[in-house]
RNA sequence: GGAGAGAUGGCAGAGUGGCCGAAUGCGCAUCAUUGCUAAUGAUGUGUCCGGGUCAAACUGGACCGCGGGUUCGAAUCCCGCUCUCUCCGCCA
């Protein structure tokens, strides 16, 4: 959510700014809608005041003078809780219309969609097979790592079950991720699968809907995660943190559901969109200083390099278009790695995914912080990006280190712990 | 799941209808005193939403877990909810 004063203060920009991004709001109703809220703010505050005077006399007043001040504190009552409820009814039909209103953008980023995003560049070799490579479905099959057919049978489409060494080479990944995180500063949490929907409306998704992405607990005001974001912003909701601790690092391993509405038929085979997967996320409270944030960002971007380039795969490293940041986002970086048995002949896949959201989360979330020089609080800068995103890394694996006899060589750092160096067909 | 207790400022804790945005203590800040530190004394010490201002000053309102209600007036009375703690039961 963008400060009310500011969208007022900054029509033009802000407009712009939405033109940018593809996105339709009515600013002109935002304004009227403030201006009015503040005209009730004035009004009720006045009658307030004089309900106070009115009813501090009463206890000294003369017999005769008391029911006249008590039937003008009667009037007075009733013409606040008018005032009040037409406040709440402008209140929200003005949140309504500014939490549409996205998070400005960072001057460098690219205008456009999807495909305008720049590159910023490309790390890896692109291996050469001297044979055709297969995509992750032919591998897990001929290697037994995939049930799709039980996961469909027990939760439907988009569900799948690992098995064998795929299960090793995700506990390895999340231990590799996890111990990486550690080493760079990074508070390590499991994070709750569920949490409240004002908390996912908080950190910027829409738990119900007609194209909502979340699982709702029926009856409940509670919704499965489709990311530790949720739950690692969500943890210090109305909270005032100290300056001093901050930047605060936070690095949250969660499963992740998604129905993925209205994405059935795209590039969707094998497990590269499911509606359940496990990822290891980083999220980090800075200071409301776009210098520190902006710092904060280009650090976990660099994480998420060097644990790609640690797991020797090839990838690119984009500065998403406008169009294509989401409401929260100020600045997008996405790590796609190669897929060489994605499309014809292979393709780039979306692995990880890391956004400065400056203020826009936090004020939603009331995440405030208070320093000793300046008076009052203010909000905090939200980041956060992933540090693997198991499903997606295990198609990159699968596919990069494949041989021509269909085994697959484990990338040399997660030996330790999937505790083989090729998952080879059985027997 | 059953029974009970509780939720007040950074913390502890008083306050059961108006004199309470809230005693007192601790903490914190500034100043004074003092070779240093400590101790002592004085003063100050929240947040949010408005008005006002170039910015301040100044100023109105709200906030005693949350939401309703009663009343001229609610931290205080009534109803609902949430959360926390203790005991019992159950359980990976």
């Amino acid at each position: 959510m963008l400060d009310l004063q500011f969208i007022c203060d900054n029509r033009d920009e802000v407009e712009q700014n939405c033109k940018a991004r593809g996105v339709a709001v009515d600013l002109d109703a935002v304004i009227r809608l403030r201006d009015e809220r503040n005209k009730l703010i004035v009004a009720g505050d006045e009658l307030r005041r004089q309900q106070k005077e009115t009813s501090s006399k009463i206890p000294k007043a003369s017999a005769d003078e008391r029911p006249q001040l008590i039937e003008n504190g009667k009037q007075l009552r009733t013409q606040i809780s008018e005032t009040e409820s037409r406040q709440k009814q402008v209140e929200a039909e003005l949140r309504e219309h500014q939490a549409l209103i996205p998070n400005m953008t960072h001057p460098d980023v690219p205008v456009g969609g999807e495909d305008d995003a720049s590159e910023v560049h490309l790390s890896g070799q692109i291996h050469d097979f001297g044979f055709t490579p297969q995509d992750h479905v032919d591998i897990a099959a001929k290697l037994d790592l995939i049930d799709f057919e039980a996961g469909s049978r027990v939760a439907g489409h988009g569900f799948y079950y690992l098995k064998n060494d795929a299960v090793m080479l995700e506990m390895a990944l999340v231990q590799f991720a996890l111990t990486k995180l550690r080493q760079e500063g990074f508070t390590l949490y499991t994070t709750p699968d569920l949490a409240r929907d004002s908390v996912l409306e908080g950190i910027g998704f829409n738990p119900r809907g007609d194209e909502t992405q979340i699982y709702s607990v029926a009856d409940t005001d509670l919704s499965l995660v489709a990311t530790a974001e949720i739950t690692l912003g969500g943890a210090m909701r109305d909270q005032t943190l100290d300056i001093a601790e901050l930047p605060l690092k936070c690095a949250g391993l969660s499963h992740c559901f998604r129905t993925e509405a209205g994405a059935h038929g795209r590039k969707t085979r094998g497990i590269y969109r499911v509606h359940q997967f496990t990822k290891v996320e980083m999220f980090a409270f800075t200071a409301p200083d776009s210098a520190q944030s902006e710092a904060m960002h280009q650090e976990i971007v660099r994480i998420e390099e060097e644990i790609f380039q640690a797991l020797g795969l090839p990838y690119r490293l984009i500065d998403t278009a406008t169009g294509d940041l989401g409401g929260p986002a100020y600045r997008k970086y996405d790590l796609e790695a190669w897929m060489p048995g994605r499309g014809d002949g292979g393709s780039y896949g979306e692995v990880t995914s890391a956004s400065n959201c400056t203020d826009y989360q936090a004020r939603r979330l009331n995440i405030r912080c208070r320093s000793s020089e300046k008076k009052g609080t203010q909000f905090v800068h939200t980041l956060n990006g992933t540090a693997v995103s198991c499903a997606r890394a295990i198609i990159a694996i699968l596919e990069n280190y494949q041989q021509e006899d269909g085994s697959v060589v484990v990338p040399q750092v997660l030996r330790p712990w999937v505790g083989n160096d090729v998952i080879a067909v059985a027997g």
